[in-house]
DNA sequence: GTAGGGTTAG
């Protein structure tokens, strides 16, 4: 930074080997080809590859053109650039340059454009400095070039600078410098000089507003966006042209806001913007964001060209929209396309395996990436640590964070490792990664808290849990709802009812249905019907459609026999066309993944399977165990809820895996929804009569279960 | 003969 800076201090630069004579003034010069240069022209014109560049670079430079005609030299320059030759277009700038006692200005702006465009501020900015040195006239061309590199770079006090030189100099109402200016200031952070630039404008085109409408899209003022959006439509009467749809499609996946989405998608239409690639890809982003990925896919099947953005978008939403197989076989297709994976598929299809717990295929995930030789940056880590944690294999995940060198490790890498400690039920571990994390002076973020408060509540730690969110109301750190979902959450499982009520009445502003949904589960955990009436009238407010909150309200209610209101339930669900998710978990058996569902007459095993698992319950039952009939849903006889309890998807896969799993190794089963309390406390049974380890991964949570005991202290 | 606004992962 230092070191840019002072390039825009003026000191004297001359080149030493330009001649004393001048053959030409850069600021006067005005252009009148001869019949050579438009033949040389047209050549350029028509060549597309570096190989005949060059000849005609060469045969330029015999004929003497090079020099004497800057308009060739400049076409030249710019075709270097444009096959990213920058070297190649440099020597060539400096070659013309010392032929002249000062630079002209067209060559200079070509040069600075070269650079702009790649992003190479520190060139860009030697280059600008370099003109103001030699006097070389800096016009209204130079301005927008040197701000577009100070924004890329995010160099806003450099910025400041050429944008005071632009004032004095008279160009500070050009629409061009302006628009650089808008944008320059937008990217740099800095919302208050842009929007003042952007209000004084005397005239605004499309580009300006785009500008604008832009800048608050980024910052995630998605709103804004769409207001500003509307008042450049009606005020102004401007039509938006594909970048301007792409910024308004961003705006509204960012709100999820499935009718502008549509109007979006229509619009786009009509004009046929829709058939250019950078449009259809946010077209089918904003679809994915608004979790609509069968219009998302219809886009994509569409599409006349597609590029790895398409994909990689197409493959997150998948993942995002929890339909992470879907993105497993469109992975397959892609590899089939012409588009091969980049570095954020990989990303995108670890997490899918994070997702889903297929241990064997993140694994394969990763050798792949290692051998075709991918980039790791630290997100790719990050995101390999994540899909290792979330696999249960923590101590892999420990490995890859050792393996980052510790200044390239972001606040990601620590936030992925402190969740995975916490997921594993880890508490204290947790804690003293968060204490190293800023011992070695990386900043928490919202995400950071969010993963302690869990770790504190998976881990029983409340004394702990409550010192951490004393602490952050302490540094003032922005109290999100999901902070207080977890407090609530941890406080809840501990029976702690009234120190829970109390803090969601002290919120500041409404409580999410997080919130009230973190404090259902406590009230059915512990079946305490009368606070779970007011968690479900408030959830039923927020989220009528939410299936898993009736279901554990009507648990609540089946719990103390109140069948009544179990089928009101049950009918205001039909009724609304709501249907209970069927409960179901995967058993990792050797590089396969077996699912299990009660009543499931398709599983080969289901025989062998079901006649273990009625075995398994006597042999517990002598152990000490009792079944926790409350977790049987349904109006039945005592014997028949027992036997349920029995066919629980997890019970499933676990009496498999004691069936058909050799001794030594570890039982892996995943859960899409949460163990049942009765699964729970048998599997602490089962790993100690059979000497074996069993982990269950439900919900981000997991449960090691090995000689009667469980790591986790969130089941009572 | 040179110009300003844009999409994917976390």
């Amino acid at each position: 930074m230092h070191r840019l800076g002072s390039l825009l201090s003026h000191k004297p630069l001359l080149n030493p080997r330009a001649p004393p004579y001048s053959l030409i003034s850069s600021s006067t010069f005005s252009y009148s080809p001869n019949s050579i240069e438009i033949f040389y022209d047209h050549l350029l014109k028509s060549c597309n590859g570096s190989s005949s560049l060059k000849q005609i670079h060469s045969a330029l430079t015999t004929t003497g053109l090079i020099t004497t005609s800057p308009h060739l030299g400049g076409q030249i320059i710019i075709k270097y650039a444009k096959f990213d030759d920058l070297n190649r277009a440099r020597l060539l700038f400096d070659n013309i340059n010392v032929c002249y006692d000062k630079p002209t200005s067209f060559l200079c702006n070509t040069m600075i454009r070269a650079y702009a465009n790649v992003g190479q501020c520190f060139e860009t900015l030697k280059l600008y400095s370099f003109m103001r040195k030699t006097g070389t006239f800096v016009n209204n061309y130079t301005y927008p070039f040197v701000f577009k590199a100070c924004a890329l770079n995010l160099l806003v006090r450099e910025g400041k600078v050429v944008h005071g030189d632009a004032l004095k100099n008279g160009f500070g109402s050009d629409l061009y410098v302006e628009a650089g200016l808008v944008d320059m200031y937008a990217k740099c952070g800095l919302f208050v000089d842009c929007r003042k630039i952007f209000d004084e404008m005397s005239t605004k085109d499309l580009v300006c507003w785009t500008a604008m409408i832009t800048a608050y899209e980024q910052a995630e003022k998605p709103e804004e966006a769409l207001i500003l959006f509307k008042k450049m439509q009606q005020e102004e009467g401007l039509l938006a042209d594909s970048i301007a749809v792409v910024s308004v499609a961003s705006a509204v996946g960012q709100l999820g806001d499935v009718r502008n989405a549509h109007t979006v998608h229509g619009y786009a239409f009509r004009k046929s913007l829709i058939e250019e690639l950078c449009v259809g890809n946010s077209i089918l982003t904003m679809h994915n964001k608004c979790g609509n990925t069968e219009k998302a896919r219809l886009v994509f099947d569409m599409m006349m060209e597609r590029d790895a953005i398409s994909w990689n978008s197409m493959l997150s939403g998948y993942t995002q929209n929890g339909q992470a197989t879907e993105a497993l076989l469109l992975f397959d297709e892609m590899r089939d396309s012409d588009c091969q994976p980049t570095p954020v598929t990989a990303l995108i299809m670890v997490s899918a395996c994070a997702y889903l717990g297929f241990r064997h295929l993140g694994r394969k995930f990763h050798d792949f990436i290692v051998d075709s030789r991918m980039e790791i940056d630290t997100n790719l880590s990050n995101a390999l640590m994540d899909m290792y944690a979330k696999c249960g294999d923590l101590e892999k995940a420990v490995d890859l964070f050792n393996g980052i060198p510790p200044t390239e490790r972001n606040a990601g890498s620590w936030n992925v490792l402190i969740s995975g400690y916490g997921m594993h039920g880890h508490g204290k571990e947790a804690l003293e990664l968060f204490s190293r994390m800023q011992e070695e002076g990386v900043e928490p973020n919202h995400f950071t808290f969010t993963s302690i408060l869990s770790a504190c509540s998976h881990a029983g730690l409340i004394d702990e849990g409550r010192k951490c969110f004393a602490e952050m109301r302490r540094l003032s750190v922005t109290l999100e709802d999901k902070h207080h979902a977890c407090v609530i959450d941890m406080l809840g499982r501990a029976g702690l009812f009234q120190e829970a009520f109390d803090l969601i009445k002290e919120m500041p502003s409404p409580p999410s249905d997080g919130v009230w949904g973190a404090l259902l589960l406590a009230c059915k955990i512990h079946g305490n019907m009368e606070l779970g009436k007011t968690a479900a009238s408030n959830l039923l407010q927020l989220e009528p459609n939410h299936t898993g909150y009736y279901v554990l309200m009507s648990n609540i209610y089946a719990a103390s026999n109140k069948w009544k209101e179990v089928w009101k339930l049950r009918e205001d669900m039909k009724n609304k066309g709501l249907k209970k998710p069927a409960a179901f978990s995967m058993i990792e058996y050797g590089e396969d993944i077996l699912g299990f569902h009660t009543a499931d007459q398709e599983n080969p095993y289901r025989h062998e399977v079901y006649k273990k698992m009625e075995s398994l319950a006597i042999e517990m039952k002598m152990a000490g165990y009792v079944p926790d009939l409350s977790c049987a849903l349904h109006d039945v006889e005592e014997e028949d809820k027992e036997r349920m309890l029995n066919y629980h998807s997890e019970k499933l896969a676990v009496a498999f895996g004691i069936l058909k799993i050799d001794p030594g190794m570890v039982i892996r089963v995943t859960k899409n929804l949460r163990v049942c309390n009765d699964c729970h406390s048998a599997f602490k049974y089962i790993s100690h009569i059979y000497q074996r380890k069993i982990i269950v991964r439900d919900a981000n949570r997991f449960h090691h279960f090995q000689g009667g005991t469980c790591s986790c202290k969130d089941y009572w």
